[in-house]
DNA sequence: GTATTATTGTACCATCCGGTATTTAATTGG
DNA sequence: CCAATTAAATACCGGATGGTACAATAATAC
């Protein structure tokens, strides 16, 4: 029996494609630039009226904080999860980079991370937007952290420095690497400058 | 005899005091954000008519671009200079690093480096200041591969990497500093992360 | 004193912005 | 068939932007 059906709502049938406009306006905010990128546009984009979207997504604000938890789904858990693996400290380290300085070979797909980018250009977002990325970064950090503490408990990390330093100075690297990449600076070149800076940390 | 007097021109006499309208400029631009910092809103700051402003800079673009060629004047060139010092390379790598995380300290001094605030917002800037921007860059990329290439010479650096390479890995992690301390991030922090960063530099 | 030259600021232009009031359309419940 | 409900899009709001037309002003040249 229950939820097959959803009780048919009751008045006019929504057509608006909640999906959809998050596609249209995660892949606009990741490639082009952030404050200068309209509702105005986004709705025309979508092919969804203003008023349609401001129910939907309360405001501009609303928009925003759902594209990034979209985001944060979709491309940032999967890394997180990389840290979770058993591989070797040096191994897990060389995933992190490769991912973080991957391509795609399709020649507009985005470039560099939408959390970094958008973390650039906060004095743009609103409220709900700024915690949010707060709190993924938080997130992240700590990620990070345990991570290098499990690798020193197996003796596989042992730079000397806070497991709280290294884990700030390795989200540092991998985004600057990431806005490196989203302005269009050379993929290899910027591996390279992330090996360079990372080797200190595997002897 | 001759120019004591600049013969007393024709016209009008100008009131606009184009230095003043650069400082102001250059200040905001540096402290606040670049792509939503309009002309109406200098021109109200320093007290100055928009179709004044246009007269004396010709368009935004203009008026960027002399904020730029001050800036490049009155902060960047001092910095190249250090570069030309027979110093030993790890004193002058340190006197950057420390240069890079200096902060004065007043409240609202500005922070981070302008040069690399506009290289960051690039798509709201003009032909002309994107161009200047990146003669800059090519200037400072030489300048830090001749003092590598000295410093190579002298035996002081002899990292396993090229001097075009080492000069883009130095400028890179300057430039990552230098947004770190704009957005507001800890001095201390960001300057024990350069360290790290340039460690296998010098040995 | 009058013409010439150059700089001034007011007041305006079209355009876009984020956000909303309002009317119209599409559906269910009775 | 008629109310109730929900979503749709048009058309607008005040305000900001980059940029300009234009008349007033202040000096020199003659």
């Amino acid at each position: 029996m229950s939820l097959e059906r959803i009780k048919a709502a009751r008045g006019r049938p929504k057509t608006l494609d909640r999906d959809h406009v998050l596609e249209v306006a995660m892949d606009a905010y990741w490639k082009e630039d952030i404050g200068n990128l309209s509702l105005n546009e986004i709705c025309r984009r979508c092919d969804v009226s203003k008023p349609g979207l401001y129910r939907e997504f309360l405001n501009e604000d609303g928009l925003m904080k759902a594209v990034i938890i979209k985001y944060q789904k979709e491309v940032l858990n999967p890394v997180l999860e990389m840290l979770n693996s058993e591989a070797p400290f040096r191994e897990t380290l060389n995933n992190l980079v490769s991912f973080a300085t991957s391509v795609a070979d399709t020649k507009d797909a985005p470039r560099g991370c939408l959390l970094i980018k958008m973390r650039e250009s906060r004095m743009h977002l609103g409220e709900a937007t700024r915690a949010q990325i707060d709190f993924i970064q938080e997130q992240a950090l700590s990620a990070y952290r345990a991570w290098l503490e499990r690798s020193q408990a197996k003796g596989e990390f042992n730079a000397d420095m806070s497991s709280e330093f290294a884990a700030t100075y390795i989200d540092a690297q991998l985004s600057h690497a990431a806005s490196q990449l989203a302005r269009g600076e050379n993929q290899l070149i910027v591996k390279k400058m992330l090996l360079v800076a990372f080797s200190m940390l595997v002897e």
